[in-house]
DNA sequence: GGATGAGATGTTAGCGCTCACAGTATGCAG
DNA sequence: CTGCATACTGTGAGCGCTAACATCTCATCC
């Protein structure tokens, strides 16, 4: 009588089913207390098994479904976990994700994700403060630039973060791709064919993976004794390669170029064709990324493949070890060279017009 | 006494500050009943503005947010979507889901995503039920696989589905791309450009768009008594696009390829030049999707460009739509033909080879 | 001046679950 | 057959919030 007026007519129900089953229910039907429920839920221990078949039986016959909210509500744990990933859908941050959301699955964690295009100070904290808001345990970061990283590095978020990048944030954790080693590795492959004038063409000054391989790059060919040429800077775009690309034609000095992904050295690919310079005739390749596209270019492309699966694995696996408190970063992930033919000795002409 | 042994240690404190502010420290703070907050919380009337200015004061100041946990509790509302999406990185699905989430997020909705390449019926229905779990109000599923779209039909969720997908199916709501138009404007380009033998490279068989590009060209074809040969089906990937192509090279009737998307072509445009067939001068290939690279292919692509941006809001729309019992569909938005350079007309002698 | 009523505010009862603790049954020593 | 540990199982409270209703305040009118 008191307690409501009848039955469940509320608020939302477009469906024309009754409420759903609650844990008092089941208990009443298996004939134990809610808390005998509750425990074999949980899977503690001290439950007969013959109660336990029971209360299992019931949950299966009443097809109950622990409520969530209720369970965050007086656990104070969700279980859930946030996901910021910025920019465009590119191939890497969205193979990142994709494989940072199954893992999580696979460890029971519900991931809440947020994508944006936007990287400015205030749009990265609101967000990361919408996250907060739904009691997520902890926030993942994707992001190649440095602002999302310094937006979200000192503030303090009541969560531990963990980002995907290449640069280190004071109060923030962090997996990443070793991309400086992978530039060595590019650079030390056309050395090795025997180049000397080396061009770079990076990405965006803003990210952090750009500046990782310049750094690469410039340090290989220093050890060398090789110069190094102000890099070509562009916005990670086939368009931008293709405007360097031009530039770089003209060069006659240069017999290679290390490109900072695959998408501008497909444009730097199609403005060298059309400059009737021959790949790698007259110049080789090297991208970075390994995209599914690569090996079919025109020439198929030498580049560096970057393990993204096991990057969304060990960010994860950050994840996780940051929630027990057990603190020890995955040793990051070195790209693997894959040498298709756009890259080849440098052809003597070229050599001799350099020494 | 009775009320809990003192302050508020309890499990899962892990970091030092103390319990976050609740409702009613909100409210001793502020001098007014909880209730009082919870009307200034969810913007009620009946608050004189003094008294709201108080409580908001008190807010700023304990930085209280409200706990969703609880509010989900009693209301019976998560404002929280779930979003399958299924397959590859690709850029389609990929792009969908990013403008799909910021569309959610605008409305203020919450997005729990689930990314997975299974889609066999056991998976998609497991993960659905794992979304429904966490009372999500609406399912959006981004699939390209047929199966995938069958795995959630007929099963009742208790929450509706909308699909982004090119069929219908019974129960669930639907937004998708028109593919069959669009494949009716590659066709009726290449027609235009003098093509009367005009091929095609089809996605696989259980992929839903690529039936729907079949079906635009084969109409095509038969409106204007031309012959439609048996499609070449591939699996999206630029590999599958290059096998067929190596095919295509040796047809010497064929002047033109329609692809079923932009990967594949880059793949056949790569036999092509292995064959030493030039692009457009031999054959015209019109490709489908308009990725970012294919503007850079070699020759740069003509193809479809397809709408992501509207297809993600179509989506949150259609969701706001089924939530609210406002049950009307978007219309499909039809791709845009882009031309470049990889089609032009026919050349003379395979033209006089065909007739 | 007291009835009237609208606006502002407070009180109480849950939402569905877990936690802490209080029971009740069972086993086996003494 | 008592005593007492060791299974099990039940009871009550309360997580933080909103819904429903109760109460209180004051201007307005007859």
């Amino acid at each position: 009588m008191g307690a409501g007026q009848g039955a469940g007519q509320r608020v939302g129900d477009h469906d024309d089913k009754a409420r759903a089953a609650t844990i008092f229910d089941v208990a009443r039907l298996a004939g134990v207390s809610h808390q005998t429920v509750s425990r074999v839920l949980n899977d503690l221990p001290n439950v007969r098994p013959a109660t336990r078949a029971r209360v299992e039986q019931a949950i299966k016959q009443l097809r109950y479904v622990p409520s969530p909210a209720a369970r965050a509500l007086v656990t104070r744990r969700t279980r859930t976990l946030g996901l910021i990933v910025t920019g465009a859908p590119d191939y890497g941050p969205s193979s990142t994700a994709l494989y940072f959301n199954e893992a999580a699955r696979d460890a029971r964690y519900t991931v809440i994700t947020a994508s944006m295009r936007e990287t400015d100070a205030a749009s990265m904290r609101s967000t990361a403060e919408l996250l907060v808001r739904q009691n997520v345990e902890a926030i993942v970061l994707i992001a190649a630039e440095r602002a999302a990283l310094d937006a979200l590095d000192g503030i303090e978020l009541g969560v531990p973060v963990v980002a995907v990048a290449s640069e280190e944030r004071g109060a923030l954790h962090r997996v990443w791709l070793d991309q400086y080693t992978g530039a060595r590795l590019a650079v030390d492959h056309l050395i090795g064919l025997g180049h000397r004038e080396i061009r770079h063409i990076a990405g965006p000054s803003n990210a952090m993976d750009a500046a990782e391989r310049v750094r690469g790059w410039a340090a290989t060919l220093g050890e060398h004794g090789l110069p190094a040429r102000e890099p070509l800077v562009g916005d990670w775009s086939p368009g931008s390669g293709y405007m360097h690309g031009r530039t770089l034609a003209s060069d006659s000095e240069m017999t290679s170029v290390f490109v900072s992904n695959d998408q501008m050295a497909l444009g730097v690919m199609h403005a060298f064709a059309e400059a009737g310079l021959s790949v790698p005739g007259d110049v080789s390749i090297v991208g970075f990324d390994d995209i599914p596209e690569a090996a079919f270019f025109a020439p198929p492309l030498t580049t560096l493949r970057q393990d993204f699966v096991g990057l969304g694995r060990d960010a994860m696996a950050s994840v996780l070890a940051v929630l027990g408190d057990d603190d020890r970063t995955p040793a990051p992930r070195v790209p693997d060279l894959v040498v298709r033919t756009s890259t080849a000795a440098p052809s003597r002409e070229r050599v001799t017009l350099t020494s």
